[in-house]
DNA sequence: TGAATAGTGTCTGTAAGACAGTATCGC
DNA sequence: GCGATACTGTCTTACAGACACTATTCA
C-alpha cells in the first residue's frame, strides 16, 4: 500500500558493541606462608593504533554486522579481543549522544564481561589494538580514555557493584568451591565499602538466605573442607541454582 | 595516519526507540459508596496504518535522529504519541536479533514509561497510527503484536515487576500523598503474587525500610489523613528521597 | 608459642509472622 | 447493626549485632 522509503532520513554509521572486561586478579601475600591472597578488580583496556584517539586506551569492542544481534556482536568481540568464550557477559546501557564518535553517527552498545584472571592467560590483541593490558578500575577511572568510554567504565562499575550485593554474580569471580572466606573477600573487592562483621552467621544460617550456598560434601557424606588459604581447613561452599529475589516490601 | 572509510561495510538502516507505557487505570466499584477502585496495569498499544504489520497493534516508538540521543528521542516519542511530559522513562534493552524488521536492518531500543491515568486523557494519535488504546496486560500479551514487540513487552513487564519491588517507582503511580492501602494496592496491580498480611507494619515500623516513606503533617504539626476510600480516615504518607539499597549479604 | 585463618557461644534488642481485637463512620 | 476500611495488641520465633571465646596448623 504506502511504498517504504528506506533512506528518507540519514541512518546511523554504525551500531558498535563496547564491551568492559572485568577481571580480579590474586597476588599471593610474601609476609605469610599460607594466607590469603590480595586481590584486586581490574579491567582489559586496548591502546588504539587507528585514528580516531590514535594512540588511547580505549575498551574492547567493534561493529555489529547485520548477520548478528547485539549480544552475538558482543560475544564474538569478547572472543576475538581476549580469546575466551563461555563467561558471562550482560548488556547495560547504549550510549547515542550525537558527536561521541568523530567518525559520524555512532551508537554505542555496552556490555560488562566478567572473567577470571586464568582466562585472560593467553590473551592476544587484536588488529585494530596496539596493546592489551589489564588496570585497577581506580587507575582506569582517573585516565583520559577514547570515546565517552570513562563514563561507560563508571556506569558498568556502578552497576556490577550493584549486582555484586544483590545477584549471585560473586560466582564468576570464584572457582566452582569455594570457602566463605573468598567469597567475602570477592565482594569486598568489588564492592570496597562492604563490611559485615557477622558474615558467616548471615550467610549460613539465616533461614531466608541461606539457600543461596550449599555445603559440599565428598562422597561419603563428609562435609569437604579445604586448607588452601589456611592452617586450620575451612568449609567449601558452592552456589546452588537458587534465584534471589529481593524486596523492598517484604 | 589511518584513513577512515565509513562506509566499507554495511550500516543499520535505523535505530528507532520503542516505549511501552504502563499506566494503572482505576473504576470505582459500584457496590459500595465508599470502597477502593479496582486498579488495573493497562498498556498502550498503536494499530499501524503502514507497512509493514499494517493494521496491527504495536508497541508506540519511531526512530532516532541524529541530532538526538536514544533518550531523548524516546521522550519526543512519547511526547508525540500522548502529549505526555516529565513522567518516569527508562531505557531497559536492546533488541537486534537480525530480520525483526522487514525493513533492513534495525536495531530498537526498548523504553518503559510509567504514566498516571489522568495524564493520558487528552491523548492524541500520531500520523503514523490510525489509531490508539489502553490494553490490559494479559490481553496484550496474549495479541499478536507487530515486530518482536510481544517480546519486548514482556520482558518490559518483568523488568517493571522486579523495580516495583526493589525500588521505590511505586510513587509514579500515586499521587504525592498516598495511604498504605492505596500503594499496596499498586503493588498489587502490578504484581499480582504480591501479598503480605502486615504490611503496614513493615513498611512503617520497620527500622530497615521505614525510611523510605514518611508521615505526612499539616501545617499544626498534626498528622494528615483522608477518607478518600474509607469510612475510618487513613493516615496519608510519601515518599522520602531515601533511595533503598537492597542486599544479599547484610 | 605466635600468627593466621576459621569458626562457635551467648546475650540483647529488634523484627517477622500470625491472628484476634478495636476504631470510625456512612447507610 | 452491617459493611468497609484502618488500624493496634500480643505472642512466638527468628534474626541482627556485638564481642568474647575456642579450634587448627604451620613456621
Amino acid at each position: 500500500m504506502h511504498a517504504y522509503k528506506p533512506k528518507a532520513y540519514r541512518t546511523p554509521d554504525g551500531a558498535p558493541s563496547d564491551i568492559v572486561i572485568f577481571t580480579i586478579t590474586s597476588t599471593e601475600r610474601k609476609t605469610a606462608k599460607k594466607a590469603l591472597p590480595v586481590r584486586e578488580l581490574q579491567v582489559l583496556l586496548i591502546q588504539r593504533k587507528n585514528w580516531p584517539f590514535e594512540g588511547q586506551w580505549a575498551l574492547p569492542g567493534g561493529f555489529c554486522k547485520d548477520t548478528e544481534s547485539m549480544y552475538d556482536c558482543a560475544r564474538r568481540e569478547l572472543r576475538e579481543e581476549t580469546g575466551v568464550t563461555d563467561v558471562h557477559i550482560e548488556y547495560f546501557n547504549v550510549y547515542s549522544t550525537p558527536g561521541r564518535d568523530p567518525r559520524g553517527w555512532i551508537i554505542s552498545h555496552a556490555f560488562f564481561a566478567l572473567v577470571q584472571e586464568r582466562w585472560l592467560a593467553e590473551r592476544r590483541a587484536a588488529d585494530d589494538a596496539a596493546d592489551v593490558r589489564l588496570f585497577p578500575v581506580e587507575e582506569a577511572l582517573r585516565m583520559e580514555l577514547a570515546f565517552d568510554h570513562r563514563t561507560i567504565l563508571r556506569d558498568a562499575l556502578l552497576k556490577v557493584r550493584e549486582k555484586m550485593l544483590t545477584t549471585t554474580i560473586a560466582k564468576q569471580f570464584l572457582e566452582e568451591e569455594f570457602t566463605i572466606s573468598e567469597l567475602y573477600q570477592v565482594i569486598q573487592t568489588v564492592v570496597p565499602e562492604f563490611e559485615e562483621p557477622n558474615f558467616i552467621r548471615k550467610i549460613t544460617s539465616t533461614q531466608s538466605r541461606k539457600g543461596i550456598i550449599e555445603i559440599v560434601r565428598d562422597r561419603n557424606g563428609e562435609p569437604k573442607l579445604s586448607n588452601r588459604y589456611s592452617q586450620r581447613a575451612a568449609q567449601l561452599y558452592r552456589f546452588t541454582d537458587v534465584v534471589p529475589q529481593l524486596s523492598l516490601y517484604s
